[in-house]
DNA sequence: AAACCGGCCATTTTT
DNA sequence: TGGCCGGTTT
């Protein structure tokens, strides 16, 4: 070997060494959380490079973004000047997509719709069909097609499978969707894989070009791969069989959007001469950690078993806190950070709290701000959801691409000018009538009898308006969002200021700006357009910034690939982990799926792992009792603490800072079916030996955890009121209701 | 045409 | 709790 590079397998264990340096054939690397994969990828990338494979013959497929650039980062040092692609699923897709759009009879200027547009564009096909309002909400028909393309069913195949009413629903509302995405020249998340799947599968000649173009495909986190991502896979390495996946069915979390685990569990059936690696030796977290997280995954039953294993130190045990109310578990988790950090025991920027959803970050927020914790939210770009900042991206999206009628409508009257809804809905008609987009239908306005003078005026000088912003592309991102705001006069109307939130508004296209400007700086020949994508297609964690020494806070799923110190997993609570919507008892996998996402959290740590729940918890805006997951039930409990940070001493104070419910809430803590005060209270057996007393806690099948506050009746007319956490109190027959009686410890 | 108001609703996770 | 829709007022 050439003594002047260096040398990538020395340093390496055994396995490692196998994966990274397998050169051709199919290769399935299983590997365990922190058992160095990412370590493991880009030394295998830069092996290929060292063995003479051309860097534009290497593919690299990451989860995020972030990913990619940090991959992109530890290669480059490793070899300098490569250029391998190495991109997420998506923006590979949206790449290959606009390099092939004249063969596959593409536009390739065209825009990628997020949900929001996708349920907007699936509400207007709804109202196409001409169906009745059902109780289908865009969401929910939106998402049944997002399920639909992830397994590559073509709209006119969906309609022949349908059976019940929703799907029958979707069937009508999908075809319309697909032509109205096609109409504005838009794709949805979705296109971005099921149109070059759709496209390998039937253009023979593009497929073996682009398997040759790309002779070695890797893919990461395998495990969370969907049905168009597989075929991608498969028909990218049909010539060329030198295709290495890694990924660790335990870390599937993502079957909720149609990832399917079964992708990873039979690759070596798939490619029957496929190498295995195990990568089983964890270097990340200490024993105490792992042999906790190994305890919970185990009580997974569709799992291949295997053990964690590691050579690092027992550590601390994992602590187990439980909290009166949820703003205790966030002041005083926020309290103790601060407290260690004073201490020097560890840096802010070491510690992570990661939650099941978004809406638990409200109060963490307020607390780290109140405890004077620096702290960011990994909520990416919430900044680009903002009201001014989603106004400016519709105007560069029109000027990229004219027929985004969708874009087109949010700005066509923003700021006003006098165009109104009913003009717009003559100008959307006539379009529709003369297969125009609305902004090529500006230009005939005069022949729309309908639009009268003022409104005809202002549509004409609008197309006009875009027309001289069109001539301005070649400029810079950040330069044409100047020309947009000033020519649109969306500048002036934030001067004009009535509003005080009209300031802050500008403030925020201001950094909006600065934004693209530092785009322009890493990506010099980045155009407009390609600008719009990388917004688009960016996940929550592209926007984290781990250089910073602050407390990062994140839902779970983003926490995937990470590692951080200290770890606090928050709300380990029945109905939020495993949420309420996992609980079915029809669907064991999606509660499985919720094991391993914790599996995943407390994965995530080296040294300590905090897990906490509160016995009542604020959630939207209403004071609820909250359980302790079943899940900290399946810890062994050697490894851990137990913390119960009640607060007796003022109880009754905190109780009356908070609506009723909190009171009774605690009495039924005891098991015993005798409140706090002493009192015997009531007691009923069913026939099926089932005993429910006042004050216990129970989970219903469809209204999920609630509190029985009374028994009463006689016989068969037994009846129980329960007080849901959700949704209110309702009363069953005793002997009728099905309820599991939620246990604790 | 636009601003304003009040009621109703849902309410996981994400590229 | 707040975001959205639909209706009403100016």
């Amino acid at each position: 070997m050439d003594q002047q590079l260096p040398d990538l397998l020395a340093d390496l264990t055994n396995a490692q060494r196998e994966a990274v340096s397998h050169m051709d054939g199919p290769l399935l690397i299983l590997a365990a959380a922190g058992s160095g994969k990412t370590r493991v990828i880009t030394r295998r990338v830069a092996w290929l490079l060292q063995q003479g494979v051309r860097a534009s013959n290497i593919l690299a497929i990451t989860f995020t973004n972030k990913a990619a650039g940090e991959m992109r980062q530890r290669v480059e040092d490793l070899v300098p000047g490569n250029r391998v692609m190495i991109r997420t699923f998506h923006s590979f897709g949206a790449t290959m997509l606009r390099q092939y759009a004249d063969r596959l009879s593409l536009d390739r200027n065209f825009t990628i719709y997020d949900s929001d547009d996708r349920n907007k564009i699936v509400k207007q096909a709804f109202e196409a069909t001409g169906m009745d309002n059902t109780s289908f909400t865009p969401e929910r028909i939106g998402g049944a097609i997002s399920k639909a393309k992830n397994k590559l069913i073509l709209p006119d195949q969906y309609g022949r499978e349908s059976s019940d009413f929703f799907t029958q629903t979707v069937a009508r509302v999908y075809p319309i969707y697909q032509k109205k995405l096609r109409d504005a020249n838009a794709m949805d998340f979705d296109d971005l894989l099921f149109l070059p799947a759709l496209a390998l599968k039937t253009n023979a000649e593009l497929r073996a070009e682009l398997d040759a173009r790309f002779r070695y495909v890797l893919i990461d986190e395998y495990q969370d791969t969907n049905q168009a991502q597989y075929e991608l896979a498969r028909k990218l390495s049909m010539d060329f069989r030198n295709l290495c996946v890694v990924g660790d069915p335990d870390q599937s979390i993502y079957g909720w959007r149609g990832s399917d685990i079964k992708n990873i569990l039979d690759f070596e059936t798939d490619f029957p001469d496929t190498k295995v690696v195990l990568l089983d030796k964890n270097y990340r977290s200490t024993q105490a950690i792992l042999s906790a997280a190994g305890s919970l995954i185990s009580h997974n039953k569709y799992r291949k078993k295997k053990p964690l294993i590691t050579d690092n130190e027992r550590g601390d045990p994992v602590r187990l806190w439980s909290y009166d109310t949820g703003l205790d578990e966030a002041n005083q988790i926020a309290g103790r950070i601060k407290q260690s950090v004073a201490n020097r025991e560890y840096r802010y920027g070491d510690v992570a709290v990661f939650v099941r959803i978004n809406a638990l970050t409200r109060s963490l927020e307020q607390a780290f701000a109140k405890h004077g914790v620096p702290f960011q939210i990994v909520k990416g770009f919430a900044f680009f959801d903002r009201k001014e900042n989603k106004d400016v991206l519709a105007y560069l999206r029109v000027i990229v691409n004219p027929h985004d009628d969708l874009s087109f409508t949010r700005i066509v009257n923003e700021p006003a000018r006098g165009i109104g809804k009913t003009s717009v809905e003559h100008l959307r008609r006539f379009a529709e009538e003369n297969q125009l987009s609305m902004l090529q239908a500006c230009a005939h306005v005069a022949r729309i009898t309908e639009i009268k003078g003022k409104a005809a005026i202002a549509l004409k000088n609008f197309a006009a308006m875009i027309a001289q912003l069109q001539t301005k592309l070649e400029l810079q991102p950040h330069e044409i969002i100047e020309e947009v705001i000033d020519k649109s006069g969306y500048r002036e109307m934030l001067h004009a200021g009535k509003n005080p939130e009209d300031e802050e508004r500008l403030a925020n296209i201001e950094e909006l700006i600065s934004a693209a400007r530092e785009y322009g700086e890493g990506n010099a020949a980045g155009t407009l357009g390609d600008y719009l994508e990388q917004i688009t297609l960016a996940s929550d964690v592209d926007g984290w910034n781990d250089q910073q020494d602050c407390v990062s806070v994140m839902t779970l799923h983003s926490s995937k690939g990470l590692e951080f110190p200290i770890v606090h997993i928050l709300a380990v609570e029945e109905g939020i982990l495993p949420h309420q919507r996992s609980m079915r008892s029809d669907s064991p996998d999606e509660l499985e799926e919720e094991r391993r996402l914790l599996f995943v959290g407390m994965t995530r740590a080296k040294k300590q792992l905090h897990l906490s729940h509160a016995r009542n918890r604020d959630f939207r805006g209403q004071f609820l009792l909250a359980v302790s997951s079943g899940f900290l039930n399946e810890l062994p409990s050697d490894e851990i603490e137990h913390h119960a940070e009640t607060r007796h001493a003022n109880r009754t104070l905190s109780h009356d800072m908070y609506r009723g419910g909190s009171k009774q809430a605690d009495d039924a803590w005891d098991d015993t079916g005798v409140s706090r005060s002493g009192a015997v209270v009531n007691t009923i057996k069913t026939d099926a030996g089932v005993e429910y007393f006042e004050g216990q806690i129970v989970q219903h099948e469809q209204y999920g955890i609630g509190q029985i506050t009374s028994v009463g009746g006689f016989g068969a007319l037994r009846k129980l009121k329960i007080r849901f956490a959700t949704q209110g109190e309702k009363t069953f027959v005793a002997e009728k209701v099905k309820l599991k009686v939620v246990a604790r410890k």
